[in-house]
DNA sequence: CCTCATTGTGAGGTAACCTCAGCATATGCC
DNA sequence: GGCATATGCTGAGGTTACCTCACAATGAGG
């Protein structure tokens, strides 16, 4: 049925090149799910933890924007985290409309084991690979992604 | 609230090429999603897409599994696609019970439309490294890729 | 032939999104 | 100050893409 197999062409080339980055970033992903299968948190979860630890008592709102949802979205996210005991909201002394939110001592725990076991699973993966060539793995990437940003 | 931000460590640095490589991957992912938004297809309906072609007249349990998605949400995914005539099922002449998938011209004729943007996207992205670059990165991939396959 | 496994699908449930309406509060303008 | 308008969050209810369970049709092995 007409599948041109022979990974030869210049455009194909590219594809190709697009295609394995996606799955070594898919072996990455599905590692890390594995590893923060323990815990039960969705990836999702987990992202919206670490925005608050970065952003450190951020509204609501701005947690909706870091996650590309709806503001409304951002609610039931941070019920399901109090709930758990890892976030608490606490009002915004600046405006009394917002509420912020902060991680918990359970929260940060839990993000500082994540993270660690996200570590392993990466540094695992990465084995193969010795110091320089990660190196110039990472300064290949660093060079697309800067190069992404400007665009 | 101790957050060690100095990207030296040995630990922090796996992290940082798994992180990189993550961000690439969404860079890559979020300008696919662009280029196939103009059909109006989610990404599964194209894997599932690639998949017919790839194996040429699967059963929908072989897609089931290829997309790993229970078998029951497979009928619904191929009757979306059969929907807008891109691919059509017929009775596997081996086993009365089965239907098997295959492409109709429309529906080849969009992913090849697919495959080409998607490529332009990459290429783009990849523009920033020469040749040579882009090949070490391939390979630096293809042996992370391989390894990985051995575990 | 009679039992048991397998294939696809109808029915109905769940989780994570969404939009819209509404309340409480802030902000800007006179 | 007083009032219109914008903003921040949440309740209500819808959509989508999954899921499990039950079942009819068919295949396969004793």
């Amino acid at each position: 049925m007409a599948v041109d197999t022979p990974p030869s062409t210049r455009a194909e080339a590219e594809g190709d090149l697009a295609e394995r980055l996606m799955r070594v970033a898919r072996l990455l992903r599905r590692r890390g799910a594995q590893q923060l299968e323990p815990w039960d948190l969705s990836p999702h979860q987990v992202r919206a933890l670490r925005v608050v630890e970065r952003e450190d008592g951020p509204r609501l709102g701005r947690i909706a924007d870091e996650l590309r949802i709806a503001p409304r979205s951002t609610t039931d996210v941070v019920d399901a985290l109090e709930g758990r005991g890892l976030v608490e909201r606490y009002a915004d002394p600046a405006d009394r409309r917002a509420s912020c939110v902060r991680l918990t001592d359970a929260g940060a725990a839990l993000l500082r084991d994540v993270r660690r076991a996200r570590a392993t699973g990466a540094e695992e993966l990465f084995a193969v690979l010795d110091a320089a060539d990660r190196q110039r793995l990472a300064d290949l990437l660093a060079r697309v992604e800067e190069a992404a940003d400007q665009t």
